[in-house]
DNA sequence: TTCATCTGAGAAAAGGTTTTCTCAAACAAT
DNA sequence: ATTGTTTGAGAAAACCTTTTCTCAGATGAA
């Protein structure tokens, strides 16, 4: 018996090529052409296929399409990145990339559990999957997952790929170059670094950068200060920055945005001013976290609406059986001006 | 001509049911039955074929038992919510609660933008989704997309549903009691609450529960201060309270945690301590922001993981067939209790 | 008239699985 | 020895679409 006298709701059959052949008074084959553009047929049939599947409300079961074709238009999005700091812009590139080749994306957040990444993977190819990218929420980490000899293309975005694999990553150490030269441009000639833990491989890579930057431009190198991605650390770094005896900085590149939002609350705490007394950028360029703070932050962006957008379309000519030369691609960040590091001396 | 002459990668044919019958000396349909304990034969034959079917490494193509079974395992999520701020911990539990079904979820941001949306639901309806769950970055606003007279079943979760669908939302009012009613227990005497825009639905039901646990703990109303969902606002907020010659609050509930980092870091600049001169509570329980908040914010959590789980454990039963009854389920909120509202003045 | 060519359209196979139907062999009962 | 029942397993249809093959009729040339 029913567990309950409630309406079920009754959803009315998709019509299906056959109806439409019928209504048309042709068989599947002619109606099939017809709407694909292929074969022959006068005109006027295939016209009168086309206004009665029209008539009909006809679409074509992708499933049907899918297990002849050996081509699923689906694609999965494999992340550990629960809270899609960074995966969901990359979603968002990825979807607009692929959305008008008809292509749907399946989400899977592994976690950091390998049996939960097997299960996703496994259901994904079940489903013929195209293809599939792998993200996460550090470019120096792999998923739990082995992706390696699948039976489709893989792509990685902004997580460590297999060696073979084809990547595309932001180029941090232009990132961060980006943001020291346009201290460098504005004036500031004692340029401080605090960053993330050493663990990760992007604070080497800026670190480096930034290092660079400052000996071109002939400015003294200050030790960077390594320590964790928070607030809490930005703030304590101010201290350890202006409360020692040797010279102030009068800029400060931080390894992201809530660093930096750490820094200024810091600094405004000591009454100095930002920008005119220190210049803050950050990194990541979170917009409600940049926007938010006082004064907005000057943040590097990573481009990972663009990263996606990349990698979708790469994956889609992968699977289009066009070869890509494996190996990382670097996509550049962009420098998002807002009022954290103020103007040239002569502006 | 090929474009390049990159090693093209080659990708191994899956291997299927007819090549599993076949090493195991059976037809296709003794095989299917071995392999889904259906039909009858000696538990002989039925063990060859499934030690067969593990040596090959074979896995059954879902197109083909979805086109059979018209059920593709497979579920959409719409949202509008661009960074994924509530949409994420509430794809997080549906796809908790749909993974060890081996069901798969598209998701698909639609933006604001009906062309899109309409194309989203097309593809996804194509792909023959068994359902579709529809959420938003507010409660109180349609998808740009007509979800009514669907061939699948619709869910609503976190945003509004047509009438006579199933939906589920965060219990606001009980949310907003719960904070109120924790500032009367520790004793807090005059809460003021400062809180978004007065076109949000949540505002109304929020203050008005607001009002309702003052009134019941004979406490004085004052009037609710609505503006923006800015940190700016809290900040800005905090002036009008603190500034005018009515007596100041000793306590504010946030209408989200971004207002009460605001509202905290207005108070500090004040000199007030927050707990002990003012007690804060914030709304969302964004962890990242509630925990770098100094002190860390005490913050009414919507439970959304859950009403993702509950969203899709009930997707799924009305895919099974059976009934649901349709109207807006409320889910209760939760106080994480944190720093920022001290301790009961026994405690 | 006869042969060759072209045209429009249908029949059938394919894709991979599930399920119903059928059937021969083995067995039990008369 | 005949009839009835059970058992194990295969044939075939179904899901829906695409594509190749086939073919009858029409047209053009000799």
């Amino acid at each position: 018996m029913p567990s309950d006298d409630l309406p079920v709701p009754v959803f009315s059959k998709p019509v299906t090529l056959r109806d439409v052949a019928a209504q048309a008074g042709v068989s599947v084959a002619t109606a099939s052409k017809a709407l694909n553009s292929q074969g022959r047929m006068t005109a006027e049939t295939r016209e009168r296929i086309r206004e009665t599947a029209r008539r009909l409300g006809f679409r074509p079961n992708s499933l049907a399409q899918s297990l002849l074709r050996r081509r699923s238009f689906t694609v999965g999005l494999l992340t550990n990145d629960t809270y899609g700091r960074f995966s969901l812009p990359l979603m968002s590139g990825i979807s607009d990339a692929l959305v008008d080749n008809g292509v749907s994306v399946f989400l899977c957040n592994v976690e950091e559990d390998p049996r939960l990444g097997q299960m996703h993977v496994d259901a994904m190819l079940d489903k013929r999957v195209d293809g599939i990218i792998a993200t996460g929420k550090r470019i120096d980490r792999h998923l739990p997952v082995d992706l390696s000899n699948l039976r489709v293309p893989v792509i990685y975005a902004f997580t460590q790929p297999d060696p073979d694999a084809v990547a595309f990553v932001s180029d941090d150490v232009g990132g961060a170059r980006l943001a020291v030269e346009h201290f460098c441009r504005l004036g500031r000639k004692r340029i401080a670094h605090v960053t993330g833990p050493a663990s990760f491989a992007v604070v080497h890579a800026r670190v480096q950068a930034y290092r660079d930057v400052l000996v071109e431009n002939g400015l003294p190198v200050s030790e960077p200060l390594l320590g964790s991605w928070s607030e809490a650390w930005g703030h304590q770094a101010v201290a350890q920055l202006f409360d020692g005896k040797s010279e102030r900085p009068d800029a400060v590149f931080c390894g992201n945005d809530q660093i930096a939002r750490g820094v200024i609350d810091a600094l405004r705490e000591r009454g100095l001013d930002v920008p005119s007394d220190v210049g803050v950028i950050g990194f990541d360029n979170w917009e409600i976290v940049a926007e938010a703070t006082r004064p907005p932050l000057t943040s590097v962006d990573m481009n990972l609406v663009a990263l996606g957008r990349e990698a979708g379309l790469t994956l889609l000519s992968l699977v289009g059986g066009k070869p890509a030369a494996p190996g990382i691609r670097k996509l550049p960040c962009r420098l998002v001006v807002r009022q954290s590091c103020g103007h040239p001396p002569g502006g």
